[in-house]
DNA sequence: TTGTACGCGTTATCAA
DNA sequence: TTGATAACGCGTACAA
């Protein structure tokens, strides 16, 4: 049997609410002979409060919730290391939950969260399904938004943004600064909004460039290492002196199809890349490519969770913005 | 305010008693109109019971911990993937907790998990310091060990073990199998039970293909990618045909120093790796390399755990085989 | 400066 | 077949 405070009370001779005081610190009105004893019995027999029956009246359990779609995925391993981070230096745990974008397993976990009383989450919704924030969501604890952006017009969802558009424009601008005007895109699908986000960028960088955008040089991938053989082998065919894979991986499928053509990065062909996954540093060449600070991020989540868990102040959106990693896969033509 | 059994209670025209039951499915004495009864009002009012309450009386959360290193690296996050899958198929929650190696932060979770009343952890602990699972460790729930391996001699210690020692018997065959006598090893630092353990394997080998083992072919990397460089070039000196590097980000630098001496690979020299990461395959030729199981690892200890939990019998260790992953960088000789 | 007693939302025992 | 009530371990008015 674990102690409990009644087993202090009693060894200590004064009653559960001086324990209780000291626990919490609101010991200001308790005499120093008596702070002591108590402090010496919970020590000598190793007391620890019994947190379940402390949420129970407070209210409280200083867990949150973290809903993502696979951890197993480096990118939400950083983030969720800078989310335990954030947390665990606030005083915070977090539960892990692993949704696979299953729209069934992302309500369960909600429901379960919710049965634990944590007491707020951060969350990688599986769609835009507008849902998640209103019927099914019977959560009415405090959540942050991470890794999807929603606008913000009448909705009141707070949460961590990534500026996908800036990024797409400093891959451009920076293949641009080096004289390239044969440009070829390796994107994510159409219909992904972050893969959108940055052909946007791409665009304004053009537009500034006064280059015109040719679709044909726009080769659309699906953020696979195949997809990055497949994107830049037509694109060699099209002339082109550098590529922008809208991920690493897509890059690294482009590095195979430039070597399969017998050519040579950077001296025949540029590339950059997206994401600055480990190994884009142990390439040959090391790719130049674009950062985005997952831990950073992970870590305001937990921040704006937490201060509004706590009622203090936040803004409703907390800004992140791009990173270019250069190194040696980028030449001047 | 959140809606309580009482007032589900009083909806329903029943005592809190029988809504319990029909919570707990211990409804085998309530008749059939009062659980429809009960069952309509708790989805009209959309009740879900305290779980704080419920398991202050009952004394178990369903929530176990996981104690590892850094999420953000990706064996533990493979790990941590296994253990989450194989908890919540279970009913379990699980709380991630990361480390850092650091003694002083191991300590304050664990502190934490016990507060937050979880109903055992798993762990990957910090070294060899038998503290944890005595004085210093006044956590009496269950846990399971993984990745560290503990001599079970009169210790009582659960835990998920990997054979690494098979690992290195595995990979020096292949190798030998191919032809290989002139055999180089970077291996991990020499105070490294893993790197010995898979070194054991390699003498292992050696012995029954009567290869007398060389001393001066084995390299002392750090499982980094410059020691998997300086140890490739050092080897190649050697005039060795084939290295095995006790881990892929070795391996990756064995592959830059055998390019930069202008060899290939395998014609001119194989190379085997340890680990399995993402990138192996797509390195160019794809690495064939030793693989663990960390998934299936990290949800055979949340199984194992939870077993124990429950009282019901369990093997105190539970191991697991490595595997060859057989790609294109070693050849027959 | 310290103590009594109630409430937090459940489950479980036992009686009706 | 159902219900009253005592735990579970803690925080906190309020009283002393």
């Amino acid at each position: 049997m674990p102690v409990t405070i009644y087993d202090v009370a009693e060894l200590a001779h004064v009653s559960v609410t001086t324990i209780s005081k000291v626990l919490n610190h609101k010991d200001f009105d308790i005499s120093y002979e008596t702070r002591q004893r108590v402090l010496k019995i919970i020590k000598e027999t190793n007391f620890t409060p019994n947190g379940l029956a402390r949420s129970l009246v407070t209210k409280k359990t200083n867990v949150i919730g973290l809903l993502i779609p696979d951890i197993s995925n480096q990118y939400f391993a950083d983030i969720a290391r800078g989310a335990e981070d954030g947390a665990n230096s606030l005083g915070y745990n977090v539960i892990l939950c692993n949704t696979d974008e299953n729209h069934q397993k992302e309500l369960e976990y909600l429901n379960l969260l919710k049965e634990k009383g944590t007491d707020g989450i951060i969350i990688a919704p599986i769609s835009l399904s507008e849902k998640i924030f209103t019927s099914e969501f019977s959560y009415e604890k405090p959540f942050v938004v991470i890794d999807r952006v929603y606008e913000n017009k009448c909705k009141n969802i707070y949460q961590i943004c990534f500026d996908n558009v800036q990024g797409g424009y400093l891959a451009t601008q920076y293949l641009i600064d080096r004289g390239h005007r044969q440009i070829g895109i390796i994107a994510g699908s159409r219909k992904n909004r972050t893969s959108m986000d940055r052909l946007e960028g791409c665009k304004k960088a053009f537009e500034q460039a006064k280059i015109v955008f040719d679709e044909s040089l726009l080769y659309e991938g699906n953020y696979k290492y195949e997809s990055g053989c497949g994107g830049a082998e037509y694109l060699i065919g099209k002339g082109v002196t550098a590529i922008f894979a809208m991920n690493d991986l897509m890059a690294i499928g482009a590095y195979k199809a430039v070597f399969a053509a017998g050519l040579k990065i950077p001296e025949d062909i540029s590339v950059i890349g997206y994401d600055n996954v480990m190994i884009s540093e142990l390439l040959d060449p090391p790719l130049t490519t674009i950062m985005q600070p997952k831990i950073e991020m992970g870590k305001a989540a937990a921040k704006m969770l937490i201060r509004k868990i706590r009622k203090e102040y936040t803004d409703i959106e907390a800004f992140f913005e791009p990173q270019i990693i250069e190194r040696q896969s980028v030449r001047s033509v």
